[in-house]
DNA sequence: GCGAAATTGGAAAGTCAATTCCAATCCTTG
DNA sequence: CAAGGATTGGAATTGACTTTCCAATTTCGC
C-alpha cells in the first residue's frame, strides 16, 4: 500500500476520557506553539499546560512531529470553522471591511501579540518541515479560497467588473492580512494592519466604483 | 550613567585578524539563522559554518542573545545599504515596480526559500524576545521610510494628490511584500507574492492617474 | 624586541529536551 | 466478571546545547 511518504503516527483515542486528554494535549499544544514558537514549546512544556504525562503526548501523536501536525491541522481546520458564517458571506466591501476589522479589534486585544496562527507557524515551519508546509500551505488555500469566492460572487453579481482579476485581488486581501499582522506584531500597535488592509480594501471599493460608472455609461 | 536596560555584551575586535573572525560569525549566524531559523540555528552550527570554535563566538557576542542582536543589526543595516541606490529612487510607479520586480526575481533564484530575512527574524523573535522586537521595529521603520519618502516625493511633485495617505500607500506596500513573500514561501512559488505587490502598486498607480486627470480637469 | 592585551583551542560542567520503556490502572465487550 | 486493549504515571536513557574556564598563542603599542 502506498503511503504519502510522510507517516505521521497521530493515533484516534477510542474511549471518552481518552478523546478529553487528547483533545486537551491539542489545546494547550496549539496555544503553546502560538504563543512562542514550535521550536520554543517542549513536551514538558505541553505537559504542564495540559495537566499529562509524556507518555499520554507520545501515545496519541507519536512525537514532536506529529503532534505538530496536528496543530497544524487544528489551527487550519478548527479555526476555519469558527469563522465559517462570516467567511461565507465576503461577498461586499462591508463585509470584507467587517471581517477585517474584527480581527483587528482582536489584535487590539491581545496587545498585538502573536500575529496570524497560521502565519506564524508558516514563517517558522516552511523551510525546515515539508509536510508542515503542505498543511499550511493547504491551510492558507482554504482561506484564500473564502476570499475569492466573496469577490467572484460581487462579480458575477455585477459589483465587479467582468474583467477582474479576482484571484489576484483574494491573494492581495490575504498578504495585506499576513503583512500587516506581521507589522503589527513587531511594533506592538495594530495601526499597521489597519492600513495595509484598508488600502487594499479601498482598491476593491475603488474597482467596485468603476464597475458602477461603467454600467451608468452603458446604459 | 542609564542604560536601555538590556545590555548586550557585544564586543569590538580592535585587531585586523579579530574583525575578520568577528565578521565570519556574523555572516554565518546570519545565514542559518535565516536558513533554519533562530531557534533552530546553534552554536556548534555556527562554528562549523565559520571555522571557528566557540571561545571566539563567546568573545566577540557575549551569548546567543548577543550573536542575535548582531544578525538583526547585520540584517537591518547592511541589507538595507545594498539596496540604497535603489532605495533612494523609489519615486515613480515604475521605480516601485521594478525594485518589487527584483526581489521576485531573488524569490525564484532560491526556488522562495527564506521569506524575508527580516521577516522571518520579527515572527520568530517579536513575542519572546524584546529588544529583539525593538531592533525589528527599528529595521522595518528604515524599509517604510524608505519607500514613504518616494512616494512624498512624488506627492510633492504632484504625480500624487495632495491629500494622498503615503503613509498607509508605503505601509501597504510593505506588508504586501511581507504578506507576498510569506505566501510565496508557503507554496514555494513568486506568483502569490507578485499578485499581492502589483495590486498595491495598481492601486497606486490609479491614484497616480487620478491625480492627473484632477490636474487637466481644473486647468 | 617586550609586555600587555587580544585572540584562540578545546575540554568540561551543568541543564534540559526528546523519546523509550514498563508497570499499573481503567474501560469495554462479550 | 474476566480478558484484552486503551490509557496513564513516572523513571531512565540518550544526546545535544549553552556556557564557562583556562591554558596557549598571537598581535599591538611603544
Amino acid at each position: 500500500m502506498p503511503t504519502t511518504g510522510v507517516e505521521t503516527r497521530v493515533k484516534a483515542a477510542s474511549t471518552e476520557g481518552g478523546r478529553r486528554t487528547r483533545d486537551r494535549i491539542l489545546r494547550a499544544a496549539a496555544e503553546l506553539m502560538f504563543e512562542q514558537g514550535v521550536a520554543g514549546t517542549s513536551i514538558p512544556d505541553v505537559q504542564r499546560r495540559a495537566q499529562v504525562s509524556a507518555s499520554q503526548i507520545y501515545h496519541y501523536f507519536g512525537d514532536k512531529k506529529g503532534l505538530t501536525a496536528a496543530v497544524i491541522e487544528y489551527q487550519s481546520t478548527v479555526k476555519l470553522e469558527q469563522q465559517r458564517p462570516l467567511l461565507d458571506h465576503l461577498d461586499s466591501v462591508d463585509a470584507l471591511r467587517e471581517w477585517c476589522e474584527r480581527a483587528a479589534v482582536r489584535l487590539d486585544a491581545v496587545h498585538c501579540a502573536g500575529g496570524c496562527e497560521i502565519g506564524s507557524l508558516a514563517s517558522e515551519l516552511s523551510d525546515i518541515d515539508p509536510s508542515a508546509r503542505l498543511g499550511l500551505a493547504t491551510g492558507f488555500a482554504a482561506w484564500q479560497a473564502a476570499i475569492e469566492s466573496g469577490l467572484a460572487r460581487m462579480r458575477e453579481r455585477g459589483d465587479l467588473g467582468a474583467d477582474e482579476d479576482v484571484t489576484a485581488l483574494a491573494v492581495a486581501l490575504l498578504a495585506a492580512i499576513q503583512g500587516g499582522m506581521l507589522l503589527a506584531q513587531v511594533n506592538r500597535d495594530a495601526t499597521p494592519y489597519r492600513r495595509a488592509v484598508n488600502v487594499v480594501i479601498d482598491h476593491i471599493a475603488d474597482r467596485v466604483a468603476a464597475a458602477r460608472a461603467a454600467r451608468s455609461t452603458d446604459r
